[in-house]
DNA sequence: ACGGTCAACTTGCTGG
DNA sequence: CCAGCAAGTTGACCGT
């Protein structure tokens, strides 16, 4: 793991794609922190090459630590990676493209980005994760608010449905708006919203708009 | 000190 | 069997 990529790359973060899957054996450099002034992860960009002959002495100072830092034969503490401004621009405006990759786009990202496409795979993953995520929460305070508005529904037609017990008053009779004769109750259907009686030529019982979320939902409706 | 964020990891499943 | 994905987890880093 000591080999020095054309960017610098493997000596300053972890390459799991170089680990296989028992993941133990992926982490690297630690120590870049310490090497640097101010040991502030944010005034250094990882994945960019150092400018002039910097480079080398950041890396080889790093080799030195991952040594002291990994126990003997424990289990290795991975750096955490943080992607410059400028990555995760670009890994934004391809998942806004295309929210998966094929091998050859991961590839072609990872080159532009100077990533390995393990990375760019593993952002792409939990950028879906990100998503799907905030669309659930979003869906759930959706329903937040039906429930709420339709308890408060609820209330307010027990409440009528109390008042109307305690009048303990016959049906009312409708008239018929075209002969204006009393209609028989069969005729008579319950308005939904006000659940007073009128006529069955009235209003249509109308269903409660579909969730944005609903994945029934035509998707023109976005 | 602590909680949030997120890159990186593990595990399990699925399609080719 | 393998690659790729989703889901869940870990742990480094950061802001408060």
């Amino acid at each position: 793991m000591g080999a020095t990529s054309p960017s610098g790359l493997e000596l300053t973060m972890a390459v799991p794609g170089l680990s296989s899957s028992s993941g133990s054996e992926g982490f690297i450099c630690n120590s870049i922190i310490s090497n640097n002034s101010g040991g502030n992860m944010r005034d250094l960009d990882m994945n960019q090459p150092a400018s002039g002959g910097e480079e080398e002495d950041f890396l080889m100072g790093g080799v030195e630590e991952d040594e002291e830092e990994r126990g003997a034969g424990g289990p290795r503490r991975r750096k955490k990676l943080r992607l410059s401004k400028e990555q995760s621009r670009l890994l934004e405006e391809s998942f806004r493209l295309n929210n998966t990759l094929s091998t050859k786009q991961k590839e072609a990202l990872a080159i532009k980005l100077k990533l390995q496409p393990r990375q760019v795979e593993v952002w792409f993953q939990n950028r879906r994760a990100r998503t799907k995520l905030k669309h659930t929460e979003m869906e759930c305070e959706y329903l937040k608010r039906c429930f709420g508005s339709l308890t408060e529904e609820n209330r307010r037609l027990q409440r009528e449905v109390e008042e109307l017990r305690a009048m303990r008053v016959a049906p009312p009779t409708v008239l018929s708006p075209h002969t204006r004769q009393p209609l028989p109750a069969s005729a008579l259907t319950m308005c939904p919203r006000c659940e007073r009686v009128t006529a069955a030529t009235g209003p249509r019982i109308t269903r409660p708009a579909a969730s944005p979320f609903d994945p029934r939902r035509p998707s023109a409706a976005f």
